[in-house]
RNA sequence: GCUCCCUUCGUCUAGUGGCCUAGGACGCCGGCCUCUCACGCCGGUAACAGGGGUUCGAGUCCCCUAGGGAGCGCCA
């Protein structure tokens, strides 16, 4: 039987870091075993769900290279088969329809916890049969079994039993006709051919029921992998207060999407002591069943690391790539500039973002708005003239525009003829050339800023300096 | 409250009864390198939740305790 995964989340918000791990184990999982991942959407419930938040989905999950084979499905467009799966249960018997008021059932539910007890449905319309109440639209309920257990051989959590008598009947459409959400999972993942069901592990409780819906219908049920939770570094489960959370967001903030990846992979998961995983080798080496049964906390440090790891270990063309995507949300038009794999190989080893790294690149393609007060007050000194007028003389001549040629024929030269060191001479240059303190080496960024514009920048700060030009 | 789940350095983890004086990674600290910022390299810090068993031997098996989490909706 070929493997068939699914990622089922409800679009009532973005994707998030927890969703997406739960993705990429589903995906590798189907990927590694040369399966299909489906893609569905559960979206009954139309007060919470959002066209906006099916778009932010989707487009997560693009960014993230999960692809999938089938879909997306929408639930809400499936109601007519959910009915027909009710009727079939109350025809069978396994659902009967439930009249009781949610006022009854929220005082119920009070006592119950008053009594210190579980609180479920007591079971008043189970065997009713004196009429109906007039005038009121009934739930339906399925007919859990009383007696026996069920057990769940979990992928991740082994052998997991819950007694019958635990769980109460519940409902699986409500009184306005539509399904709720263990009717809907159950149906889909058995249409769509569903044979491992990875999910987080919040819905390990849910599983008995939906055994028990199963079997009611004579289906076959899916192997389970209730993956454990991410959590903040509070403790508790990972959500907005703790920063970022949204996929998208770690985008914005310029991670490479194989670093996240290679990120949420480790987390919960490892083989042996690699820490550095190309997705081929996650298709290749991730065991569904080698996944860590306890909550892990999410770490934006180490994720920074694989990010910087791979910012400056990929190929620069592919880096560049997502480089311009940044450079166009700052609104740098790079247009006129170095090519941007250039300025990748410059920056990489000092930007641990790609956002950064636009951020700090934009003094190749404009003129510095200004000069860093500090820098300015230190580097454009007096003192510093004769260096930049000196090295303005050399670098005008240099027949070669290389780094190779700038510090050979301009910077050295130049430190030598006035017997200064090194950071005298490049640090009042990398202030003209860049506003500030901070650049790759100085030939290099000489090299990458063109002759032209050095030269014009050049003049400016002796203007700046107050010696003319 | 009830049911279910979990427990190795601050964090992610290796570990499947002797290879563990518990390994790696992030972070942190120190050093080297150095034109700035970095990178890189070298070194250091730091953990088996507690208690009972089983065994010649336990991080590894069993039990208890403690702590943490999830679920208990006409949400998913």
């Amino acid at each position: 039987m070929t493997v068939r995964t699914r990622f089922a989340p409800s679009p009532t918000g973005y994707l998030h870091i927890g969703g997406a791990r739960t993705a990429l184990y589903s995906w590798l999982h189907a990927r590694r075993h040369g399966g299909r991942f489906v893609l569905r959407i559960e979206d009954t419930d139309r007060e919470r769900s959002t066209e906006a938040s099916v778009r932010a989905i989707l487009e997560g999950m693009e960014w993230l290279g999960l692809a999938w084979d089938e879909g997306p499905h929408f639930q809400s467009r499936r109601f007519e088969r959910y009915r027909e799966v009710v009727e079939r249960l109350l025809a069978s018997g396994h659902a009967y329809l439930c009249y009781c008021s949610k006022e009854r059932l929220e005082r119920l539910r009070a006592e119950q916890l008053a009594r210190k007890e579980k609180p479920r449905y007591d079971g008043l319309c189970r065997d009713r049969t004196d009429p109906p109440p007039e005038g009121v639209q009934p739930v339906v309920r399925f007919r859990n079994p009383r007696e026996g257990e069920v057990v769940v051989e979990d992928l991740i959590r082994g052998r997991v039993v819950f007694a019958n008598a635990e769980l109460d009947d519940l409902i699986i459409q409500r009184a306005d006709g539509t399904p709720t959400y263990n009717l809907t999972v159950v149906v889909d993942d058995w249409d769509m051919g569903i044979t491992h069901v990875i999910r987080g592990d919040d819905h390990l409780n849910n599983t008995p029921r939906q055994i028990n819906i199963m079997r009611a219908l004579g289906v076959e049920p899916p192997t389970y992998a209730h993956v454990p939770m991410i959590l903040g570094p509070d403790g508790k489960r990972l959500s907005k207060r703790h920063g970022a959370v949204s996929v998208l967001q770690y985008r914005d903030e310029g991670y490479l999407p194989e670093a996240l990846l290679n990120y949420l992979v480790r987390l919960g998961w490892s083989h042996g002591d690699q820490e550095i995983f190309s997705v081929e080798e996650m298709i290749r080496l991730f065991d569904i069943r080698e996944v860590n049964k306890a909550a892990s906390t999410f770490n934006p440090d180490k994720l920074l690391w694989l990010n910087h790891h791979y910012i400056q270990s990929s190929d620069p063309a592919h880096v560049a790539r997502h480089l311009a995507w940044h450079m166009a949300r700052l609104g740098i038009d790079t247009a006129g500039g170095p090519p941007l794999e250039a300025v990748v190989l410059a920056q990489r080893e000092r930007c641990k973002t790609l956002k950064e790294m636009a951020e700090r690149s934009r003094y190749f393609y404009e003129e510095p708005a200004g000069y860093e007060e500090k820098a300015a007050a230190r580097h454009l000194t007096p003192e510093s003239a004769p260096v930049l007028e000196a090295l303005r003389e050399r670098l005008a001549a240099l027949e070669e525009w290389t780094p190779e040629a700038i510090h050979t024929r301009a910077v050295l030269p130049v430190t030598e003829a006035l017997g200064l060191k090194l950071g005298k001479v490049a640090q009042p240059l990398r202030v003209a050339l860049t506003g500030g303190t901070v650049s790759p080496p100085i030939d290099q960024t000489v090299a990458l800023i063109g002759r032209e514009r050095t030269l014009a920048r050049i003049d400016r700060a002796l203007d700046h300096m107050g010696t003319g030009a």
